[in-house]
DNA sequence: GTTGTGACACATT
DNA sequence: AAATGTGCCACAA
């Protein structure tokens, strides 16, 4: 059965490992496209299962939390990673160190 | 049923 | 180097 877009990007973001971060095009790029990273973002922002899908731990290209809009409070994100062990520098995340290496197959 | 918008990322100018 | 345009999917009007 073939899941849609978003199924797979839900999967994706299931499948982020505690106290690691991912971005958007990596997410998109695990469900099949790049170029899905807007999809994602939408995906996220209906966020149907927040039980399985961490939106908080998913941070844009620079690391940091979407310009538009934010998880409920922005903050909210933070307190959330640092909760798992992630360390914020200022607004931005650590990526050199908790952005999530895709497992190569 | 069609048009427009939206939590991004990449290519090109 | 920065700014703009483009591409993708799903949902709302």
């Amino acid at each position: 059965m073939e899941q849609s877009a978003f199924e797979k990007i839900y999967e994706a973001v299931k499948q982020i490992p505690y106290g690691q971060v991912a971005t958007y095009g990596q997410i998109a790029a695990l469900a099949g496209n790049k170029r899905w990273a807007r999809v994602v973002g939408y995906a996220l922002h209906v966020n149907p299962d927040p039980d399985h899908i961490p939106c908080y731990r998913v941070v844009n290209k620079e690391g940091r939390v979407s310009d538009a809009f934010a998880f409920g409070g922005g903050n909210r994100q933070m307190e959330l990673l640092k909760a798992e062990g992630v360390e914020f520098t200022g607004d931005c995340v650590n990526m050199a160190q908790y952005q999530w290496e895709r497992p190569v197959y």
